[in-house]
RNA sequence: CGGGGAGUGGCGCAGCCUGGUAGCGCGCCAGUUUUGGGAACUGGAUGUCGCAGGUUCGAAUCCUGUCUCCCCGACCA
């Protein structure tokens, strides 16, 4: 490709909503554009990335025995209604009605449309197994797009879909996405982890989510510094650890903590701890509300009350839900007296003489103890992990770092068959649920999280498998007749041997086109000049180290094609 | 959805408080000189100041409404 010749709008500065780096250089490096929130263009600069991500998720797909197909972007409501999510998925999902007013949405995930296609055509175990994957736009209403492609309204997801007669089948499956995964994530040239996860919305019994290590991740990974155990805060276990206290119990003490809102300011009044003060969180829990205790130091994790109680929906309560289960405002609630259900996280269970809130404005109440003050229901494991925290299994030590979660996979089981009806005949003549898998991939979030992973002041950095061009030929004076024949020739010589390469044939001075090139991010460049002409040479840079060296002419194209080769072996 | 901020040539911003000629840098066009890390000079083009109402002799500026975007939080595959 010549420069000149396309469209490539790079910019010098960077735009004002652009928060994370990959963000900022996908826009300056002229890849995507903005049409709306979480809504982007892609360019073509940023469209060649896009297609390499997909190719290599399309070959560890297809080597994988995954087969691709297309399904629409909009979806009848009816599918959605058979498996109940019209009801559940809630706002993110993008509904819409045609001329009839028939309701539809458009796709934020295709379980519904992939059952439905093969409950049409599967009746025997004799068709099973079967994986079929699509890569395609996507659409989910977040509530708060953000970073560029890294959270995007609109956005391409590679999703898989097994369909197994057995329980081994579908865990042979499972294993055979983990492995395609892994290889994804290695060929693109990312430092990733795999963790266990929660599996949330879309339902199943477990999951993994494949992450990017990066500080701007927006995900937060527990890993055990002495064994492998990898998992995501919503999901990382806290074991149950603690002695009970044996300081004599206090008779409890009413305090006046005016204007508190906080456990920290609470800690000040009392005089005590975060550790010695306990949260009583509320939360809704499929309409009902529910009373959580939380030490004061630690996070209350949601997804851990929802799979406690089995419940589907689970939201912190608002202020006016608040006043009307406990009697008082926010920050201010406590357990003695409450009518409604308490539940503890293990933790709460060694305190003694805690200091908790006394469902009424600007009083909190110290010495309090269980048992002889209040009951709990339940205590479980009901907090976020946090560093420090024990390792379930070798006994080690938690430390968190962050994470951009590029891929996830579900073993569904037979929650979409069971409720769409998706069966077949196994061997003995019995009807039985066809056991599912869901495999997902953000396309352009691996894109960007490649960006965050790889770049440095001057721009990206691309790892050869994902660069849009894989040497960058920049004629620094173009008008040169020499330097003009001598560039043309290495374009030619290159492009014979299949090199992707974008020649920078553009009557800009030196320096721009320096910057521009080290702003795309182009692993290689070769830069012809009168100065190296005049030694029968070009010069070879690699975007990454920086450093020059002098390339003969002679054999260039058929050298620098080689460490092209080289590098995409490597990754 | 709660809190905060912003909409002014293609991009980044100033002007608004205290109403009266719309301005700067980059980019763009033409020309001259330049040409190894975002050139210099000369000349030029580009704005219904987000939108709709209102106040006023007069509104980018004050008031009301509305839309959009960004950030923090809550939430989320």
């Amino acid at each position: 490709m010549r420069y000149s010749q396309y469209f490539l709008p790079t910019l010098k500065e960077t735009p004002g909503d652009a928060e994370v780096v990959s963000h900022q250089l996908m826009s300056r490096a002229g890849m995507i554009r903005k049409v709306a929130a979480g809504i982007y263009d892609y360019l073509p600069l940023g469209l060649r990335v896009i297609r390499k991500a997909e190719n290599i998720v399309r070959e560890e797909m297809n080597k994988a025995g995954a087969i691709e197909i297309l399904m629409p972007a909009v979806c009848p409501a009816d599918l959605w209604e058979q498996s109940g999510r019209w009801q559940q998925y809630g706002k993110e999902l993008l509904r819409l009605k045609d001329r009839k007013e028939t309701e539809f949405c458009i796709g934020p995930t295709h379980e519904e449309v992939v059952t439905e296609i093969v409950r049409g055509t599967v009746n025997s175990y004799r068709q099973l197994p079967v994986n079929l994957y699509q890569i395609q736009t996507k659409f989910r209403d977040e509530v708060r797009p953000r970073f560029g492609l890294m959270r995007g309204r609109e956005f391409i997801m590679k999703d898989a879909y097994s369909f197994d007669a057995t329980d081994e089948g579908a865990n042979l499956s499972y294993e055979k996405m983990r492995k395609a995964y892994c290889r994804i994530f290695e060929r693109c040239g990312l430092k990733y982890r795999m963790v266990e996860a929660d599996s949330g919305a879309i339902g199943g019994s477990f999951s993994h989510e494949f992450m990017v290590l990066a500080d701007t991740g927006e995900d937060v990974v527990i890993s055990c510094e002495s064994c492998e155990y990898s998992a995501n805060i919503e999901k990382a276990v806290v074991i149950d650890k603690g002695e009970m206290s044996q300081a004599p119990m206090n008779e409890v003490e009413r305090v006046v903590t005016k204007g508190a809102h906080s456990v920290a300011d609470v800690s000040v009044m009392l005089e005590l701890k975060p550790s010695q003060i306990v949260k009583t969180m509320l939360v809704i829990v499929d309409d009902e509300p529910v009373a959580v205790l939380i030490r004061g130091d630690h996070e209350l994790n949601v997804a851990k009350v929802k799979n406690l109680l089995g419940a589907s929906v689970v939201e912190l309560a608002t202020p006016e839900q608040i006043a009307k289960a406990t009697g008082g405002p926010v920050g201010f609630s406590g357990p003695i007296g409450l009518k409604i259900t308490l539940y503890a996280d293990n933790a709460v269970k060694y305190m003694r003489n805690m200091g908790v809130g006394g469902n009424e404005k600007d009083i909190h109440l110290e010495g309090v103890n269980l048992e002889r003050d209040f009951q709990v229901k339940q205590f479980a494991d009901l907090r976020d992990a946090a560093d420090g925290d024990t390792c379930p299994h070798c006994g080690g030590r938690y430390s968190n770092t962050r994470g951009i979660e590029v891929g996830h996979i579900f073993k569904l089981g037979t929650k979409y068959s069971e409720s769409m009806k998706a069966t077949f005949l196994d061997a003995d003549g019995v009807a039985k649920e066809i056991i599912m898998g869901c495999y997902g991939i953000g396309i352009g979030r691996t894109a960007a999280a490649a960006i965050e992973q790889n770049h440095d002041e001057n721009g990206i950095i691309w790892p050869m498998p994902l660069a849009p061009f894989q040497v960058i030929v920049t004629m620094l004076n173009p008008k040169d007749e020499e330097v003009l024949a001598a560039g043309e020739k290495l374009y030619q010589d290159l492009l014979s041997e299949g090199i992707e390469v974008l020649l920078d044939d553009r009557d800009e001075r030196p320096g721009s086109k320096f910057k521009d090139a080290d702003l795309l991010g182009i692993p290689l460049r070769i830069n012809v000049g009168a100065r190296g002409l005049k030694e029968q040479s070009f010069e070879l840079q690699e975007r990454r180290a920086g450093e020059r060296v002098m390339l003969p002419i002679e054999g260039a194209a058929q050298k620098v094609a080689e460490q092209v080769r080289t590098a995409l072996a490597a990754e």
